[in-house]
DNA sequence: CGCAATATTATGCGTTTTCGTCATATGTTT
DNA sequence: AAACATATGACGAAAACGCATAATATTGCG
């Protein structure tokens, strides 16, 4: 895969003949030809049907023309900030943390009232992102802390503290008839509706794998990303889902109950920070809120 | 620019050695290390600083490795679409919409309820993500629709049917001193602590010039990226917050009272959908449900 | 503390691959 | 017949490496 080949082909898709593209490139126009057959052999597609020695695009070339133009547009970002630092720009103290989104609604307020009592002249930013995005965040090094679940390998240069824990539960609403049940099988979730996150995450398909080897064939109604959306469409009756307890403890005032889920895995929390980089005296103000709330929140477990 | 380059500075980032780097990608050493300094030429930075024999990482470095890493991605996406052209991939009938993550709480779920009552049948994936993303998912195809605030452009390839408007409002606790007011001016708001929004966004740097021209400083004590939790954080007490009435309006129930922003400001969202594509069935049923919910959620406006 | 072993980056030199160009063959349309 | 189009043979320059090695720094051990 090549950056000119990829220029080639967005310039044959909009001019429409070898020759124009090779004017417009200030190439030759057997170059372009070698080129197009270039890409279409790294790609093992035929890109432009030859048709009375025509090119004619397929359709094939314009679905990954677009591609080709996504990866050029962030080639040409990459040159622009690359100009922009070679040229060069500064600010107060600020604090940067980031969330998961599920946690926007009463832990980060919660967090935040606490904190501003011991640090009121401090101005806070506030991110909400997945796992992965506030692990490179903290890596580097856009935000002071971000609080992630630990999964693995953790980027070089970062710190975590554990924080919290947690064990999967079923989530249901209050009064759903599977809430008498102490905990939940897999086999009680036969034609249940499910609102299940983390497609093709490695926890996920943990789970796929889980009810393949029960037997038993989920019924999933909603694919969503978030914990705190998942909890939400269980509060409104559109189906039961399977989260960390550590989230479901968030959603509590959702009128929902949750049971622990059989087979158990359990989740682990932590607070990340960039290694070799001490916290200022401002954001370990705030690492301690953060935790302070954790506990506040897990309360009951 | 080279694409071969662009994985070596990644995988540098990631290892901080040549040789690690050279094991990793399965070349030599001094491959390595010149294309460095191809790169480094290339672009007329110094990504690494050579001290006591070791590499290490500049502030540069940094920055553009996560230019570097998007133009990775960007080319990964086009191989796994390539991939799937080769396979003529199929599966059940899925209906993806994306939506600010603002909207998780109560608007997402009451729009899928009135929606899964004609379409039972349909698996539905719903994403959270900004406007920025959300426009990018639908110019790529990864989702059938995407709400979204109209500003300016939207990439090629996308069509969107407007289908909501609001006025820039201040949010404010009930029991504010503001709260008597009938609209606020930036007077109003010297030395009254803020939430804001869309740092370095077109939108929130015209607020900041208002600001400026006021002559007015703003007292920011936070600053956040999700009307949600600007939302919420005015709630709970921690200041005072300028978005679209279309926003504050989905968060009522939290207590809150707004009121005109002068200079008066307004916004428009749209329905985003991949330019040339028929909805299906499907995908058309969330689109009206998605305009039913919004009628809801403004009335009284 | 001194020294050997180990780890690291950079560079000389040579080989292979890639990226084109010029010239030309072949086919189509006006 | 002229103009326009794509593809391919032959060739050369530039790029992309690898091997071997030099220079420097760090670590471990006696």
């Amino acid at each position: 895969m090549n950056i000119r080949l990829l220029e080639v082909l967005r310039t044959l898709l909009a001019t429409g003949s070898t020759i124009a593209t090779a004017k417009a490139m200030g190439l030759s126009q057997s170059g372009v030809s070698r080129m197009l057959q270039q890409l279409e052999s790294d790609l093992a597609i035929t890109l432009f049907a030859r048709d009375k020695g025509r090119l004619i695009p397929t359709p094939e070339a314009v679905v990954l023309g677009r591609d080709a133009e996504n990866v050029l547009l962030a080639v040409e970002r990459m040159s622009g900030h690359a100009e922009d630092l070679r040229s060069g720009a500064s600010g107060p103290e600020i604090v940067r943390i980031a969330l998961p989104s599920s946690m926007w609604e009463n832990f980060a307020p919660a967090m935040l009232i606490d904190y501003v009592r011991d640090f009121p002249g401090v101005r806070i930013e506030t991110f909400f992102e997945t796992t992965t995005l506030i692990s490179k965040l903290v890596g580097d090094r856009v935000i002071d802390l971000g609080f992630l679940r630990m999964e693995g390998e953790t980027g070089p240069g970062i710190v975590v503290d554990k924080v919290a824990s947690g064990q999967s539960v079923c989530v249901l609403p209050k009064d759903h008839p599977l809430a008498e049940l102490d905990e939940i099988t897999i086999k009680h979730l036969k034609n249940v509706p499910l609102i299940l996150i983390g497609k093709q995450r490695p926890n996920r398909m943990a789970l796929d794998q889980a009810f393949k080897r029960a037997g038993v064939k989920q019924m999933v109604k909603i694919e969503t990303h978030t914990n705190s959306s998942a909890c939400s469409y269980v509060a409104h009756g559109l189906g039961i889902t399977i989260i960390s307890s550590f989230y479901a403890n968030l959603y509590r005032h959702l009128n929902l109950v949750q049971r622990p889920f059989i087979p158990t895995a359990t989740q682990e929390f932590g607070l990340a920070r960039a290694d070799g980089v001490p916290l200022s005296i401002a954001a370990q103000g705030l690492s301690d809120a953060l935790k302070r709330q954790i506990q506040l929140s897990q309360r009951g477990e």
